[in-house]
DNA sequence: CAAACATATGAACAGTTATTCATATGTTTG
DNA sequence: CAAACATATGAATAACTGTTCATATGTTTG
């Protein structure tokens, strides 16, 4: 999982809160995930973090869709929609495919069912 | 999971591409979560899409910490630290305790390291 | 090839957000 | 109770984001 990272202990001291505490801060700064990790991983969520992007994600969970479509079913413009794909796809959640005039897009992850449905639950248990 | 919600066919037609694709958008319409519940669930990863939520969620995966550890720990000024808190508190993502001068938080929520672990999952397979 | 359709994209604008700074609130200790 | 420490919070600001509008690109069809 997420601290089993690194598990060297470091010498050095540093700065604490005046009263110390029982952790051991060189230690877990030593387990922590990178700025640049947590940057990556932050732009991911931030793509959830959009009803209309959370919308075409859904809509896509069963089936492959073209943008006209979506664009209906979800009642935003054309436009709009072709934007947040873009984002879409440039976080690889989903793929697209030319059929003619149209362009299909599906999921491209396994992940974004399970993180929809994490998700979801969390809401429903308040 | 997310499209098992409601099964029932509609029988009104609506607009859609010229030309028609094979997709009953009528009856996809019934199985969308509602405009409420995808904001609801984009509020939540709203919070995780932010490097220093996530990091202080990763913080608190292995143990509860005061806010001036967090502070140093993430090397984040204490005021970053507690505005953010609070934002993960009124999601229900971490609670805290007082102990003395020092307020300590912790996780909340069993679906924390579950969706951090997703995201790190997604982010490490490109 | 012209017209219609489907999608993509750039610019602009309004709304949101994360940090900083200053300061307030709460707690312990001498 | 005064001083020091720990945390919280309001205001202000700079940066970011999602939509719209206009228009461009790509594709089919007559």
């Amino acid at each position: 999982m997420l601290n089993t990272l690194n598990h060297q202990m470091e010498t050095e001291e540093m700065e604490e809160c005046q009263e110390r505490h029982h952790h051991q801060l060189a230690y877990l700064k030593n387990k922590m995930p990178t700025q640049q990790e947590m940057e990556t991983v932050a732009e991911l969520f931030k793509v959830f973090g959009d009803p209309t992007r959370l919308k075409l994600l859904a809509a896509l969970l069963g089936q492959e869709m073209c943008v006209c479509d979506l664009s209906d079913l979800l009642g935003i413009s054309q436009s709009a929609v072709s934007h947040q794909l873009r984002l879409l796809r440039a976080s690889r959640l989903v793929k697209n495919r030319r059929e003619g005039k149209s362009v299909f897009y599906s999921l491209d992850d396994d992940h974004v069912a399970t993180i929809l449905a994490q998700g979801m639950e969390h809401v429903r248990h308040q």
